[in-house]
DNA sequence: ACCGCAGATCTACAATGTAGACCTTCTCTG
DNA sequence: CAGAGAAGGTCTACATTGTAGATCTGCGGT
């Protein structure tokens, strides 16, 4: 009924060509300004003045066009591949990979879910450069490439786990969500949620960063530990052979 | 247009009244055989034999139904919260945990994405429940309530992580699915994801229980140094006063 | 016998994804 | 330059979805 709603870089009426990029990245930016569920094959079509149809043209249905947003979010974090060692390497990865989910909360769900629908080996590629990237790092830094594997597994899922969290918690109005959280909290039956209601203040201060360079300590640790076992004498420090 | 399917347990059309229950784990039933997509409310009408609409007796709208089946999932994992000290507790809490998830592979998406839709203060009691469970645990080992808190997460994190990646690997059909990782992978760019192609052995083999305690040694050493910095001389290796 | 009410049903509507036929505008070849 | 072929875009149509609102049905209490 209103007319196509106009978002950021888009092209008005007087349109230019379609393109799968423009598509995508105004998919993308649809998600971010009204959630999943407006992203309908429709409102997209709107807001690109164009024909629902069209856009079968660059996706061969809405579950593809989902994969090509999570690629389109995939890559916006970058992997520095060379440079620094390991260690900080994942970290920074980590770091970019927290801001970008935050940049993009409604994506998240798609990052996580999507890959579960398609069979590894049938992914856009865009999808699997991160997995090659990082798996590069780790060999270089001198794991084995099996252990590699392993270590990367740890690794995102560690991501994984840790965005999900912080987006659990995130709050989009900070001033009256506090008293809302301790509204719901005091909903609780005191008896069987003690431990909770009594956290409610730590639970509203909470600092996603900082909670991650925590995990990223225990994890980033335990893998050190792990690579000296397999390989005592790094020449130096890093950086077996192996290639 | 084909009648109702019968799921396992549920009622024939000699009727028996509906319940909350009995709603939520036909619901349950129909998302493990069909997954998420079929499960729309007619579709589940269908499965209980009666109209659409009397479903919105026993959940509001669709979202809330999804939430119900979330809470009946988690509630499936058991947390032991006696006898055992706290690692063997959550080692033993987070194989069930993977258990749970592999038993209902289609539940995943719902487990790690409705809190996201939903402040936590508001969430069902049985949302919430492995958490204060968990906290409990903690603090009775002897972590500051504070810490607990973090611990927690991560730990949580870390679990969501995991199965993300464990069902992601998962492949349904073990006899052809072989080849079709194969083909897919020798469809990669070979310059640009040399290592990738290079793993397609070991990524055939994944052994999901062994790569869960592989992470949570990571985790749990952590874990425990952790605590040991904060709390020097516990009287027995656990237990600190608190409480 | 009456009311009232919770449970269940019926009807109806707007919105969705997408198949299939069609039109239009480029691009390449003779 | 003609005209063929493809690529891009549009139109129409249909089955399916979630759910609002009015209505029916059987029960318990007075």
């Amino acid at each position: 009924m209103s007319p196509a709603i106009q978002l950021p870089g888009q092209r008005g009426p007087g349109r230019s060509r379609l393109t799968r990029d423009l598509v995508l990245r105004t998919a993308l930016d649809l998600l971010d300004a009204e959630g999943l569920e407006a992203l309908s094959m429709r409102r997209l079509a709107q807001a690109l003045y164009c024909d629902p149809m069209a856009l079968y043209r660059y996706a061969a249905n809405r579950a593809e066009l989902l994969d090509g947003i999570t690629e389109l979010v995939l890559n916006e974090v970058a992997i520095n591949q060379h440079g620094q060692d390991w260690e900080a390497q994942l970290r920074q990865t980590a770091h970019d990979f927290r801001l970008t989910a935050l940049r993009h909360p409604h994506a998240v769900p798609l990052l996580v879910t999507r890959p579960l629908s398609t069979p590894l080996g049938l992914r856009p590629l865009g999808m699997l450069r991160p997995l090659e990237q990082i798996l590069g790092v780790l060999i270089h830094a001198g794991f084995a490439p099996r252990d590699a594997l392993h270590v990367y597994r740890t690794y995102y899922g560690f991501l994984y786990g840790h965005i999900l969290n912080e987006l659990q918690e995130l709050i989009v109005d900070p001033e009256e969500d506090e008293a809302l959280l301790r509204l719901g909290l005091y909903r609780l039956p005191p008896r069987e949620f003690a431990t909770l209601r009594r956290l409610a203040p730590d639970l509203v201060a909470y600092d996603g960063a900082a909670e991650l360079d925590e995990g990223l300590d225990i994890l980033l640790s335990g893998l050190a530990q792990k690579l000296d076992a397999a390989d005592p004498h790094p020449d130096s420090g890093r950086r077996r052979v192996r290639r």
